[in-house]
RNA sequence: GCCUCAAUAGCUCAGUUGGUUAGAGCACUUGACUGUUAAUCAAGGGGUCCUAGGUUCAAGUCCUAGUUGAGGCG
C-alpha cells in the first residue's frame, strides 16, 4: 500500500474535510499539521519529543540530504526511517522550494532540463532534475514524494508563470514516469500563482496525471493574505475530493484555520520551530516574544490549557531565563509547544467539522488570537 | 614620597595632524520570521568623554592641578 485518503466528513458551512489518511506507519485523521525536519531532523528534538506532540507526518529535505550525508549513506542505514530514529510516516519535498531560494538568476539558471544552482553548503555548482530529485527521494525511501516543481517568487508576470507552469507540469510527468518504489506515493503539485485560471489549468492537468495526493505550492512567498487565500481557493477547486490536499509551506495558526475552511488537509511549516529557538511562543492570545521584560516573574505556564511536556512542567519564567540565556533548552521546549499548539488546533478543527461548527470556532479562535494586537 | 601609564555608554574598548550631531562589540528594550542557506536578522534606548581651571575660532584630543586605579623605584 502507498497512501490511501478516506473522505469522511464535509463541513456543511465551508469546503472543509474531515479524514484519515492510510499509510503504511499508520492511519492519521486530517486536517493534519506536519513538523518539518530539513536536514532529517526536527531541529532541536529527539523523536519521542516529536512524538510527545502528537505529530504523524514528518518532513524532511531531498535536497539537503542529497548534500549530505547523501542518499546512498541513508539507504546503507536502512532507509531515512531508521537513519533518523522516526516510526512514523515521513514526507520529503523534492528540493524545488530550495532552487527558488538558490538559483539566483531564474532566466539562466531554471532551463527545461533542470536548475543550476550553487551548493550553500561549499558553493559547488550543482545540477537538479525532475529525475534526479525523484531517484534521491526513492532511495530515501519516505513514505511521500513530492514532484520536482519551481516555485516561482512573487510578484511575476503572467507570462513567466504560464511557462513556468507548463514546465512544472512536464517535470511532473518526468518525475512520475521513472518514480520506481512501490510502497511510495508520489504527490503532484499545483502552481499559477495569484492567476485563477493557470492555478485552473496546473490542477487540471496535475490531476490528468493522476498521483496520489496534492498540494497547492507558490504559496507564502510575500504575497499578501488575501492573495495567498484566494491561491488556495483556486487552487482546490478543481482537486478530486478522495484524494489528500496538501498546502505547502503554511502554518501560521490563522492561515491553517483558513486553509482548512478552503478544504486543505495537510500543512507543514518551519515556523513553530523556528520562531521556538528565535525566542517566541503561540499562544491562544496570540504569538508572545519570552524575550519580553513582563514574563521575568511570570511562573505560569506558556498555556495553562496546554498539554505539552512544556506547559506541564516550566514557567514562562524559566523559559524566558533559557531565550536570553540562549541555553539549547529553551528552543527545544518551546518548540514542543509551539508544534503541539499547531496539532492541538488541527484536533479542535477536526471536532469543528464533525459538528459542522467551524465558522463559529474559526471566529472566536481569531479574535482570541488578535485580542491582543489591538 | 617620587616616577610612569591609564580614566570615553551598564561592561570591554576604538576615536586620525585639535575640526560637523563622539562610535563599535556585548548587554538591555523591542520587532520580524510561512515546502529551514535561519539557536538568525533588524530596529531602538543609553554619554557631565574622571574633576576643576587654562590655551585656542574650535578640546574626548594640547597644558596645569587634583581625584581614582594599575605598575615601578625608594
Amino acid at each position: 500500500m502507498k497512501i490511501n485518503y478516506q473522505l469522511l466528513k464535509k463541513e456543511t458551512h465551508t469546503q472543509a474535510r474531515f479524514g484519515i489518511l492510510q499509510t503504511r506507519r499508520g492511519e492519521y485523521e486530517t486536517p493534519m499539521f506536519m513538523p518539518v525536519g530539513t536536514r532529517a531532523t526536527i531541529k532541536g528534538l529527539t523523536a519521542e519529543q516529536v512524538q510527545s506532540t502528537h505529530a504523524g507526518v514528518v518532513l524532511a529535505n531531498t535536497y539537503h540530504l542529497w548534500l549530505r550525508p547523501g542518499e546512498d549513506i541513508i539507504k546503507e542505514a536502512g532507509g531515512l526511517h531508521r537513519f533518523m530514529n522516526y516510526p512514523g510516516p515521513i514526507l520529503t519535498d523534492s528540493g524545488g522550494f530550495q532552487v527558488f531560494s538558490l538559483a539566483k538568476d531564474k532566466e539562466k539558471d531554471i532551463s527545461e532540463e533542470g536548475v543550476h544552482f550553487k551548493s550553500h553548503i561549499d558553493g559547488q555548482n550543482l545540477f537538479l532534475t525532475p529525475e534526479k530529485s525523484i531517484e534521491i527521494q526513492n532511495k530515501l525511501d519516505s513514505d511521500i514524494a513530492m514532484s520536482f516543481d519551481e516555485c516561482p517568487p512573487y510578484p511575476v508576470s503572467y507570462e513567466y508563470m504560464k511557462e513556468s507552469v507548463n514546465r512544472t507540469l512536464r517535470w511532473a510527468q518526468r518525475g512520475k514516469t521513472v518514480h520506481n518504489n512501490e510502497h511510495q506515493a508520489l504527490f503532484g503539485i499545483v502552481q499559477g500563482g495569484e492567476y485563477t485560471d493557470l492555478r485552473e489549468y496546473s490542477c487540471k492537468k496535475t490531476v490528468e496525471m493522476d498521483f496520489d495526493g496534492y498540494s497547492i505550492g507558490g504559496t507564502s512567498v510575500g504575497e499578501s493574505k488575501e492573495v495567498m487565500y484566494k491561491m488556495i481557493e483556486d487552487g482546490v477547486r478543481y482537486l478530486p475530493e478522495n484524494k489528500v490536499r496538501y498546502l505547502m509551506g503554511v502554518g501560521d495558526p490563522i492561515d491553517i484555520i483558513e486553509g482548512v475552511c478552503r478544504g486543505i488537509d495537510i500543512f507543514d511549516c518551519v515556523l513553530p520551530t523556528r520562531i521556538a529557538r528565535h525566542g517566541q511562543a503561540f499562544t491562544r492570545d496570540g504569538k508572545i516574544n519570552l524575550h519580553n521584560h513582563q514574563f521575568l516573574r511570570d511562573f505560569t505556564p506558556l498555556d495553562p490549557t496546554c498539554d505539552c511536556y512544556t506547559c506541564q512542567n516550566y514557567t514562562k519564567s524559566y523559559l524566558r531565563h533559557l531565550i536570553t540565556s540562549k541555553e539549547m533548552l529553551g528552543g527545544t521546549l518551546l518548540s514542543i509547544h509551539n508544534i503541539r499548539f499547531l496539532i492541538k488546533l488541527t484536533e479542535e478543527l477536526r471536532e469543528a467539522i464533525k459538528k459542522d461548527t467551524l465558522l463559529e470556532y474559526r471566529a472566536s479562535f481569531i479574535e482570541k488570537y488578535n485580542s491582543k494586537k489591538l
